[in-house]
DNA sequence: GCGGACTGCTTACCT
DNA sequence: ACAGGTAAGCAGTCCGCG
């Protein structure tokens, strides 16, 4: 049943209404109106003011491309439709005159016509003349599970062909292109950019502003070519110009059920929505509760400006909520899709809400808004890119209170009872305590979130709620596509780039792996004192600017490029043509390094300004940092390993030059890793030569990219400790930083950091030495004699990495311990944070809520200590068994 | 039956 | 659904051991 109401509901489409005026912003009033028939869709009027592009999408009513709108001054969001007759339609390889005999293609109630187009075919290198097959609705084309024209025609062209053409020969090109994104690019418009609607038109608006900042990165980058200065004053453009306010909701419901610890089913919206809350950016800060039986007042406080709403019908206060999901052009929710929205959008059909009142449109795997903008911020924090490269690992759970707590310093509140028993207010200040952090996610730093989604939107011309829910991948595969289409390239499919430039050729050193990869030298172990680290600046991009590295000029078809050989490969680059990743990664390099990078450091501009270009800096670093890797990967669709493999290849090959160069210059190496150099006690002339040779030899720059005032070095890789000249100290790889270690040793490895920032001089180390020996030596005591606070200091916190049934290689701890709690009723899936302590009794685990101290296994947990402090230990010259008063005997025993 | 040497699995990290 | 390289701990296997 539930499975059958979500077809009949995805299949719902908007009913259209008469063209609408402009209205004033949303107001408390126009939220708790009522069953009044609502202007929908917003269509945008004549003449529409500057408004930002936000979302794309296909409206199925209209059969055409759907812009919506967001005008910051009023608030609100219009819709313009498609006015150009444009449609849906994919390529092929085969003729009109041989098309025409397929007549499952002819007949189907989807096509429209044939088109003879002239496409420059990026693989074999010369212009095409290819079939726009052109289609009257997307899901004709592909989408649909049988008979799209996409499968019809190598399925029938065999069959009705007298000539037969090999079955492998039949391509058909640019069919798994979402419309809305062909739409964009085939208009060449700019997703987060300002449009106007001028009679009817859209119209980009430029901004003065943003030309003049163009015009002086003309005068910066002087060195690039004509060509390279197109690509990256295209950028710049879509980079330069402001973002606006975003009017917004935060929302949060609670549900109750009967089961405490089980997540209610949002298909099935079997349970009463209870509670919700709004938090919005006009300060509109509302819990509406349902009335039950038997619930108490209770006396908490809530904020002073928070309105407690109570409705004695679920029906009326779903009303409410929606009230509010059809005025605001952006909601935002933490797990919305999964659970919020499709809660409430499935509880209010239970209810027997008409379709065209419920404001969201469900789908498969998200929920969107059939009028404004749908945030799911759990999916954006969950992107590991914007996890590392944007927020810099500061949280590790993607959890409402881990994010809240990492980025804003809020967490949510902890419930000691369950949600059924909780009075209206104690409720109420939960609920609402959650929308407030979603809403502040967006808030900090000048709305810093939003305006990430914004530039990435415009980076890879994507809607805003799609880049905020896919990875990095995808942002970069749409720019590419936009570019293919710009220079009316065919979009090669996969397998043919695979078919033409091949697989890997070298061995990789991780059983399991396509290719090599970088080099790790290995560290001088010890206490050096003055250590400068020099770095190539986003090596990878570099390269593959530098080398002039993509699909197309990999491997290339001309004989006389084949001795432009890549170092450490059979692989040669096309020396005739720039490849279309070369030059767009290349540029988005060169922008972020010499324009955005410093304009961060620039005093002369006003903070607003430099917080703008820090923004879009770290926006630039999350995508280059992902450019590389992309070609190895097989869910990239210009998926390409030689071009990986080349790029890993020549980034060896670079740091090996410059290590054999700073050997020759006589100055110490202490370390390297893919892309950086430690250098002992440099002088300023030899890292003057060092750069110099580099830019000269290499094409690439090499910076100084940090100082220590002295680091240290185990015999490990990837493992060490610097010591800054503020006293800041840098820790890499220790297993003190490693997150899931107990926070009892964790602690006194901190100590121990804090010592270590004291130390200015070689002389200086004797003292800490005897400091550091003093902190081991109190944590072996105090575990020794059992002294912790409680348990969860000694707990060791492991992501659950998959579900539980499929580890079936192995059973480590942490599984062992997530075991144990399922079979006390604890609901657990993959992502889960699973906290256990050592014990003595098999099998060696437990989860901390069911522990006791007295069972705790205090040597398992002494030798992690040893392990921990031998990474350091033996770069200082100390032993831990020394330390703890151990003899020689007793070692020995 | 048990322990040591080994491999493989898993997580968390580095670039 | 970006890549490969490294460390660490534990699980599991094999083999010798009269």
């Amino acid at each position: 049943m539930a499975q059958k109401r979500l077809e009949d509901f995805s299949k719902v489409e908007a009913k259209l209404t008469k063209e609408t005026e402009a209205k004033a912003l949303p107001s408390t009033e126009t939220i708790t109106k009522e069953k009044k028939e609502r202007d929908f869709p917003p269509l945008a009027p004549e003449n529409l003011p500057p408004s930002y592009f936000v979302s794309a999408t296909y409206d199925g009513k209209t059969g055409k491309a759907l812009i919506k709108l967001y005008e910051p001054n009023s608030g609100k969001i219009y819709f313009w439709y498609d006015n150009t007759g444009h449609k849906p339609y994919c390529l092929t390889n085969l003729s009109q005159y041989e098309l025409e005999k397929i007549t499952r293609l002819t007949q189907h109630e989807g096509f429209d016509h044939f088109e003879i187009v002239e496409k420059f075919d990026p693989l074999s290198e010369r212009n095409v003349k290819v079939t726009k097959i052109v289609a009257k609705d997307p899901l004709a084309v592909g989408g649909r599970p049988t008979g799209c024209i996409r499968d019809i025609i190598p399925e029938d062209f065999p069959k009705v062909s007298e000539t037969p053409i090999e079955p492998e020969k039949i391509k058909v090109w640019e069919s798994k292109i979402k419309y809305y994104q062909s739409y964009i690019y085939d208009r060449n418009l700019q997703p987060g950019m300002l449009y106007e609607v001028k009679n009817g038109d859209l119209i980009p608006k430029s901004l003065e502003e943003a030309e003049r900042m163009v015009q002086s990165i003309r005068e910066i980058f002087k060195e690039a070519t004509d060509e390279e200065l197109q690509y990256i004053e295209q950028w710049a453009r879509l980079l330069e110009y402001s973002a606006p306010k975003f009017h917004r909701v935060a929302l949060d419901i609670e549900v109750y059920t009967p089961v405490p610890t089980r997540m209610p089913d949002p298909r099935e919206a079997a349970y009463p929505i209870v509670c919700v809350s709004l938090y919005g950016s006009d300060g509109q800060k509302k819990v509406l509760l349902l009335k039950r039986e038997g619930v108490r007042e209770g006396t908490e406080r809530l904020p002073a400006d928070v309105s407690l709403e109570y409705f004695d019908s679920e029906e009326k206060l779903i009303r409410a909520v929606f009230d509010a999901l059809w005025n605001y052009p952006f909601a935002l929710t933490f797990n919305g899709d999964d659970f919020d929205l499709r809660y409430l959008a499935h509880r209010a059909l239970n209810f027997g809400f008409k379709r065209n009142e419920i404001p969201i449109e469900v789908g498969r795997r998200v929920c969107l808004l059939k009028y404004g903008v749908h945030i799911d911020l759990y999916k954006f924090f969950f992107n590991r890119s914007i996890q590392i490269y944007a927020f810099n690992n500061r949280y590790r759970d993607v959890t409402l209170d881990d994010v809240g707590k990492a980025l804003i310093g809020m967490e949510k509140i902890k419930l000691e009872k369950s949600l059924g028993e909780l009075s209206y207010t104690e409720l109420a200040k939960y609920c609402f305590r959650d929308a407030e952090i979603t809403f502040k996610l967006t808030n900090f730093e000048d709305e810093l979130v939003m305006k990430l989604i914004l530039v990435l939107a415009r980076i890879s011309s994507m809607p805003m709620e799609d880049v905020s829910r896919q990875g990095v991948s995808r942002w970069i595969r749409n720019f590419m596509h936009h570019e293919h289409r710009r220079k009316n390239m065919l979009i090669p499919n996969m397998e043919d780039i695979l078919a033409v430039k091949g697989k890997t050729v070298t061995k990789a050193i991780i059983k399991g792996k396509k290719y090599k990869g970088a080099i790790v030298v290995e560290p001088t172990p010890g206490v050096h004192f003055n250590v400068a680290v020099m770095d190539f600046p986003s090596l990878y991009p570099s390269i593959i600017k530098v080398w002039n590295l993509g699909y197309q000029s990999i491997l290339c078809q001309h004989p006389e490029c084949r001795n432009n050989l890549i170092p450490d490969t059979p692989h040669w680059v096309c020396t005739k043509k720039r490849a279309l990743e070369s030059l767009l990664i290349g540029s988005l390099r060169d922008l972020r390094v010499q324009w955005y990078k410093p304009k961060t450091k620039d005093k002369t501009l006003p903070v607003e300004l430099r917080s703008w270009y820090n923004l879009i800096q770290g926006a630039l670093k999350v995508i280059l940092n992902a450019s590389y890797g992309v070609f190895g990967a097989e869910t990239f669709d210009l998926y390409c390993p030689p071009v990986a493999e080349a790029t890993a290849a020549i980034a060896r090959h670079s740091l090996t030059q410059i290590l054999n160069k700073a050997e020759q210059l006589g100055i110490q190496v202490l370390y390297g890793d893919t892309d950086s150099i430690f250098l002992k006690n440099p002088s300023k002339e030899q890292i003057e030569k060092l750069a110099h040779w580099t830019e000269h030899e290499l094409k690439m720059s090499l910076d100084v990219d940090k100082v220590y005032r002295y680091s240290v070095f185990s015999s490990r890789k990837k493992n060490y400790l610097g010591v800054f000249e503020d006293g800041s100290v840098d820790v890499k790889g220790l297993t003190g930083k490693k997150k899931h270690i107990p926070p009892f040793i964790k602690k006194a490895f901190d100590q121990m950091k804090e010592r270590l920032a004291m130390v200015k001089t070689p002389a200086d180390f004797e003292n800490a030495k005897k400091d550091i020996s003093q902190i081991i030596r109190d944590c072996y005591m105090r575990l020794k004699r059992r002294e912790w606070e409680n348990l969860n200091d000694l707990a060791f916190n492991v992501v659950l990495g998959e579900e539980l049934e499929r580890y079936t290689k192995t059973t480590p701890q942490h599984v062992k311990a997530a075991k144990i709690l399922k079979e006390n009723g604890v609901e657990l899936k993959a992502g889960d944070l699973i906290s256990f302590v050592k014990v003595v009794k098999e099998p060696h685990v437990k989860p901390v809520e069911l522990a006791t101290n007295n069972e705790i296994d205090v040597d398992k947990y002494i030798a992690y200590l040893h392990s921990t402090f031998d990474q350091v230990l033996d770069a200082l010259g100390l032993d831990f068994d020394e330390i703890i008063g151990l003899t020689k005997l007793e070692r020995f025993m």
